[in-house]
DNA sequence: GATCCTCTATCTATCAGTAGGTAGATAGCA
DNA sequence: TGCTATCTACCTACTGATAGATAGAGGATC
């Protein structure tokens, strides 16, 4: 029934914690107590699982950001929304984007599943664009991939050293320059 | 003779494209042309070739940085220089820091070599913090944290959309920042 | 109500391929 | 002679993947 739900959260959370190669399905078939192939049920080819994974993370991000786009007005208060929604995830759940994680090892992975995390990244890249064009700077793609490139590579380092305060001094440094 | 670093350099190169658990000891020695075996005589365990790699590139890194701080004096310029060494090696060679990449599969790894991501990261802050205090920084720890964030997050997202311009701006960022 | 049919989701059993790793032989060099 | 670096040959464990059986649920038909 909500199999398919369950096997994909599973393999998201262990693939955001060690990356796409690393994670089988026999391990996650084991979290579930059943058997691997029962996994080829849902998804005939792990590069199936991967797709699926990557689409319905790009998904759910986009509706997080409909949902702030809806909920605050100010372009300010929608960036620092957008912030807030990376820090919950590494603070709360100890977990790194999706799509930093799998970004980071490209080149290994089959090409329907890069190709879901480049649109990730433009996608979210387009949005911020938007709301530092709103706020009026100069060079607002900019700001949105610098924004971008900051949080997911704070995230790794902060997770990989254990170290929280590195993440924070990132939230920080993009919260200042909303002036 | 030069076989270990021979299997090193293959190893950095596809681990900084692919991640560490996509590379294999037949990879590497196909792409020397000789047994997978052989390869085992240097580096006896996977693990063994992880933590001399990651060692490896900390000491160069280390090494450059020594060089770059006795070559420029102002802290300005030394700043320039570090971010050059990453641009340099995703421009050039479009490879991204090892370190980056294996951070972002961190709970995947052997606990010597994550340890040695550690230490990298930790080197790097440290060196940067300097360079942000002799520049007159309020907060030149935070200044370092998000500086080093942004170029390892910016190599990866740079690469995984193929988009040198995002690494192009968090290049910039960094550099108007200096003043 | 009982029987049959079909679909879903799992199972068992198995496969070929690849992973890292080991033992022991061997060739060439110092 | 001994050391270095490689080889052949092999092992166990695990990978993703497939084939075919099975149990149960829900309708439809008699």
């Amino acid at each position: 029934m909500d199999s398919a739900k369950q096997i994909l959260d599973i393999a998201e959370r262990r693939m955001r914690q060690t990356g796409y190669n690393a994670v089988s399905y026999r391990d996650i078939a084991a979290e579930m107590g059943i058997k691997s192939a029962s996994l080829h049920y849902h998804f005939p080819k792990k590069e199936d699982l991967g797709v699926a994974l990557t689409q319905r993370y790009s998904d759910n991000f986009a509706g997080a950001l409909q949902d702030i786009a809806s909920r605050e007005t100010s372009p300010k208060d929608r960036i620092k929304a957008f912030v807030d929604i990376y820090s919950v995830e590494l603070k709360q759940r100890g977990l790194v984007c999706l799509c930093a994680v799998l970004g980071a090892e490209t080149e290994g992975l089959p090409e329907r599943v890069s190709g879901e995390i480049k649109i990730f990244f433009d996608k979210n890249i387009d949005w911020l664009t938007q709301q530092y064009e709103a706020l009026g700077k100069d060079t607002p793609a900019e700001n949105a991939k610098t924004a971008l490139s900051l949080l997911s590579g704070a995230m790794i380092v902060s997770a990989s050293s254990d170290d929280n305060s590195i993440f924070d001094a990132a939230v920080s440094s993009i919260t200042k320059a909303l002036g």
